[in-house]
RNA sequence: GGCCCGUUGGUCAAGUGGUUAAGACACCGCCCUUUCACGGCGGUAACAUGGGUUCAAGUCCCGUACGGGUCACCA
């Protein structure tokens, strides 16, 4: 055995500073609970001031998905995820993509088959290895096959996998920061393949070489490797390696009963953001979703979570995807930009639903302190391309004391003083409302409620009946008025009947 | 089924033996207002369950129920 060949890897292996690694396998789409994983680990290695390392875990060749490592690196970049040794930027213990480290695991697999903690195992799938998931290895001849047997055969060159060997005797205990120390009998922990019959390491393999490779202090992964963690530390004993610190979180959920899945319709990462939600929004929602501050603040920029993230805060229990707590974070977000960052975000939302020429910057200060979404936009000023059809009933409002009668006088008295506008400017429009309300003693909302809806069609509008006015025209605000006059006389006439 | 893990309001959650069991979202009401929204004030609503231990249990122990994970040459 080579023993150089481990002494120089040994070697590169970084010490005395936190590295934490996320470590997707490139599926095609980076989905919530992968944006929330690869937050935490990002949090710890920023917190501590260490390196966040990202490793693309791809050896299972038959789900390779074209440009699926694309997803990952442009989702992570946009959330504001950078990492400091990945794929494409290079670093101390190169490379970061496991099939591009095929080379690496064979020769500690076989230094574990000399430790006596492995064995190659020749055995075809066996039918009851299909059928009930589960391999007996007290059934397995391989497992105590002769030294100079198994070598004869692999030297034949008979195909094999190599399997852990699992003491019989015994149980294997391990620590995690959230769930506290963990243990498991041996004899309830399988032989795990560890180098697949492809040559390639199995994931359960790739891991502990790769961590151990790459000095990685803290392992952040979902629970479902809880039950696999003794069989990992076993591996670790087996190499008289030091096991990391392991942090396992519980998944993120649909509902009570099901993880959030992309095959089910949830939103992934780049699904929220075309659904109009911001970045900031969104990590800020993700870290809270299984994670609780020690104060009560919920706002949290992602620098300020470096400093206040905290492992103490992770909760042991699933956590269920709210969309609706989610927008609340997102028109919190919306409503803390600047003016000038909301035009610019709503700009395109805006230009696609309202005339061309339109008062785009004038529109976006409406509608800032009330959108919840970027996406709600549209539906939000169609009003303002084409007037809906509405019913008289509209013009029923209490507060403002209207009722259809009420609003047919109010159009009619507002109708010749809106015509006598020569300079169509909001402060000329409102001006001369608010002069002829005072003038004639008539409440505010009792003269602007019908104008609002006669031009509108909607009893909930983005800014009032001044501006909406002003950015109809002139012209436009005539023809609903109009529009309106007519439909309350044919109510009223009827209602007379 | 075996093993492992979990269970505080509809949701996220605080809580580490003694609390009127926080807070946020949602919902409801009131106020403000040129509607809605925003903002302000207030309200409804929870310790899965049965046994222990203890002067005292959401907090500790055991059982039960329910839920999840795992038992792949997938990760």
């Amino acid at each position: 055995m080579d023993m150089k060949f481990f002494e120089e890897l040994e070697a590169k292996i970084p010490h005395g500073e936190v590295r934490t690694r996320f470590a997707p396998s490139p599926t095609g789409y980076m989905h919530v609970g992968g944006i929330r994983t690869a937050l935490y680990t990002w949090l710890i290695a920023r917190k501590a001031g260490g390196k966040f390392i990202l490793r693309i875990e791809d050896t299972d060749q038959e789900r390779f998905v074209e440009g699926a490592t694309d997803v990952i690196y442009s989702s992570l970049r946009d959330a504001g995820l950078t990492w400091d040794e990945g794929p494409d930027i290079g670093g101390p213990v190169a490379p970061y993509v496991q099939t591009e480290r095929r080379g690496l695991y064979m020769p500690f697999a076989e230094l574990l088959v000399e430790k006596g903690c492995a064995y190659r195992c020749f055995c075809e799938k066996t039918e009851s290895e299909e059928d009930s998931g589960n391999f007996d290895r007290a059934e397995d001849p391989c497992r105590s096959l002769t030294k100079e047997e198994s070598d004869r055969r692999a030297a034949a060159g008979e195909p094999y996998v190599i399997r852990q060997k699992i003491p019989h005797e015994g149980s294997t205990t391990f620590h995690d920061e959230i769930f506290g120390d963990i243990s498991a009998p041996n004899a309830d922990l399988d032989d795990q393949v560890l180098m697949k019959r492809d040559g390639l390491p199995t994931y359960n393999f790739a891991n502990v070489i790769d961590d151990h490779l790459m000095g990685i202090t803290h392992v952040v992964r979902g629970t479902e490797y809880l039950s696999s963690t003794p069989k990992y530390n076993l591996l670790y004993e087996g190499f008289g390696w030091e096991p990391p610190v392991y942090i396992h979180c519980s998944p993120v959920m649909r509902d009570a009963q099901h993880k959030l899945s992309k095959r089910h319709g949830d939103p992934t990462y780049d699904d929220l953001l075309a659904q109009g939600y911001l970045r900031e929004a969104i990590i800020n929602y993700i870290a809270l979703l299984g994670w609780s501050p020690a104060g009560e603040r919920e706002i949290f920029s992602l620098s300020e979570l470096a400093e206040a993230f905290d492992l103490k805060g992770i909760s042991k229990s699933p956590a269920i995807f709210d969309i609706v707590k989610l927008t609340y974070f997102n028109s919190e977000y919306i409503r803390a930009l600047s003016p000038e960052k909301f035009l610019e975000l709503a700009r395109p939302y805006i230009t696609k639903a309202v005339p061309d020429g339109m008062d785009c910057e004038l529109i976006a200060s409406l509608l800032q302190q009330r959108c919840e979404k970027l996406t709600d936009i549209p539906e939000q000023l169609t009003f303002l391309a084409s007037l809906p059809d509405y019913g008289t009933e509209l013009y029923v409002n209490k507060k403002s004391k209207t009722d259809e009668a009420v609003s047919l006088e109010m159009l009619n008295s507002v109708k010749p003083i809106l015509e006598g506008i020569d300079v169509w400017t909001q402060e000329n429009i409102h001006d001369k409302l608010i002069a002829y309300a005072e003038a004639n003693e008539i409440k505010n909302a009792k003269l602007l409620w019908p104008l609002r809806i006669a031009i509108s069609g909607q009893t909930v509008t983005p800014g009032g009946a001044f501006e909406i006015a002003y950015l109809l025209g002139k012209d436009e605000t005539m023809k609903r008025i109009d529009k309106g006059v007519a439909l309350l006389s044919a109510f009223l006439a009827e209602r007379k009947e």
